[in-house]
DNA sequence: ACCTGAACACCGTTCAAGT
DNA sequence: ACCTGAACACCGTTCAAGT
C-alpha cells in the first residue's frame, strides 16, 4: 500500500543556505509573496520545517538573502550621452531588474527585508546622484530628484508588478477596471467615461505607462538644470 | 481574588458595523495593519471574535468598509487657476488625505481592500482626467498623465507612512541611513557619501520630497501640452 | 553541525449551539 | 438576529532530542 507521499527526505547535507535560497526565490517569484510560508519552503526542499532554521535565524534573514543574491546578480549599464539620456537608461534597468524579479521588489516595497543594501544597488545609486550633481542642479534639488527618480521607479515597478500577481492576473484586473467606469454615471463622471479605453490601455501597459512618467520627471529635471545653471 | 481581567463582554446590541469599524480604523492606526487581527479588534471591543463575523463576511470585507469610510469623508477642494495649478493643487489634498489616513493607504497600496471605489475617489480622478483632457495632451497622453499623477502621489504617500510605521519612527530610520552611508567606501561611492547630508535630509521630509516631485511631473506636463497644441 | 518532531502562541474562519 | 466557544487548518519560532 502506497505511504500518504511524504516526499521522501533529502539525504543530510544535501542542504545548503544557496539551495534555500534558490527555492526561496523560486516560490515567491511564482506564488507570491502572501503563499510563501516556512512551512511551505521546506515541502519543497523535502526537508522538515526546522532544518532551514539551522541556516538562518528565522523568515526576516532568509528574505534580506534572497534580496542580496537578486541584487548583487545586477550589473548596472554602461551609459553614454547627455546626463539626463544616462539617468533614462540607469532608471529603466532598474525598472526592468524589478519587474524581471517581482519577489525581490515586493520585499523591499513591504519593508520585509530592510537593512545595509546590497553593493550592486549602491553603485547605482552612486551613478545617479553623480549624474545629479554633474547636472547643474544645487545639492539640494539633486538630492530630491535622486529620491524622486528611485521611489517612482520602485514604485511604478511594484504597480506592475501587484498587477500580475492579483488573482486572475492582467485580464481580470482590465475587465474589473472595465466595471468600474461601467457603472459610473454618466452625468458625474464624463470626462473618466470618455477617456476610459485610454486609462484602461495605459494600465495594462505598465511599462509605457512609466516609461512616458520618467520622460516627465527627466523633463523637468532638464528645465531646472537650465534654470539654476543659465548659459553665461 | 482577581479574575483573568477578561475585559467584561459588551451588553447586546450594542454592536454595529459603524463601531467596529470606527475600532478597526483607530487600531489600524494606531498599530500598522501587521498587527492588526480580527481576534485583536474583536478583545478591543470587548466581545468574542465571531462577533464581527456578525457584520461582516470576514477580514477583506471589513477591510473594504474602513476603507470607504474614509474615502468618502473626503472632501475635494474646490481649485482655481490655471489646468496645472489646479491638478498641483487635487493631488497636494489627495497626498494629504493618504498620510493623514495611514492605514487605509496601505489597505490600497497592498491590495488588501480592492474593489469598486468610493464615491469621492472616483469625483477626483473625474476632476484630474477633466484637467488633463483640457490642457491640450492628446487623449493617450492624457490617459498616462493620471496614471502618473496618481501612482506618483499614492507611492509617495506609502513611502511616508512605512517610514512612520517602521520600528523606531523616522528618528531611527535616518540614523539607519547614515549607518549605510558610513559603511560605503569612500573610492567606490565618492558622489553618494558627499551628497549624505542632503540625502538623508531630503528622505525625512516626505512632504517636500513629494511636491518637488510633483513640481518636476507637471513641469514635464506643461512642456508636453505646449508641444501639443502650439500657438496658433 | 545538521536535522528532527512536539509544542507554543498566534492567525482567519467554519460550525453547531445558545439567547 | 445576535453572539458564543470549540474546533480546524494554518503560521513562525522555541526547545529538547537525535545523529
Amino acid at each position: 500500500m502506497s505511504q500518504s507521499v511524504p516526499r521522501r527526505r533529502a539525504p543530510r547535507n544535501s542542504l545548503s543556505a544557496e539551495l534555500i535560497v534558490d527555492r526561496a526565490l523560486a516560490l515567491l517569484d511564482d506564488k507570491g509573496i502572501d503563499a510563501f510560508s516556512m512551512r511551505a519552503l521546506a515541502e519543497e526542499l523535502g526537508v522538515g520545517t526546522m532544518a532551514l532554521y539551522t541556516y538562518f535565524r528565522g523568515k526576516e534573514e532568509l528574505f534580506k538573502a534572497a534580496r542580496d543574491r537578486v541584487l548583487s546578480t545586477y550589473q548596472p549599464p554602461s551609459t553614454s550621452g547627455s546626463w539626463d539620456e544616462q539617468l533614462r537608461a540607469l532608471c529603466l534597468s532598474m525598472y526592468e531588474l524589478f519587474t524581471g524579479r517581482p519577489s525581490v521588489l515586493q520585499l523591499l516595497a513591504e519593508g520585509k527585508a530592510e537593512g545595509d543594501f546590497a553593493d550592486a544597488a549602491s553603485v547605482t545609486m552612486e551613478q545617479v546622484v553623480r549624474l545629479l550633481c554633474g547636472s547643474g542642479l544645487d545639492r539640494q534639488a539633486a538630492a530630491r530628484a535622486a529620491g524622486t527618480l528611485i521611489g517612482f521607479t520602485i514604485g511604478s515597478a511594484l504597480r506592475q508588478v501587484r498587477e500580475c500577481h492579483a488573482e486572475g492576473g492582467p485580464a481580470a484586473q482590465a475587465e474589473l477596471m472595465r466595471h468600474r467606469f461601467a457603472i459610473l454615471s454618466p452625468e458625474r463622471h464624463p470626462a473618466l467615461i470618455d477617456l476610459a479605453p485610454e486609462l484602461t490601455l495605459a494600465r495594462e501597459d505598465g511599462e509605457g505607462q512609466y516609461t512616458f512618467g520618467l520622460g516627465l520627471i527627466l523633463c523637468g529635471l532638464r528645465d531646472l538644470a537650465a534654470a539654476a545653471a543659465p548659459r553665461p
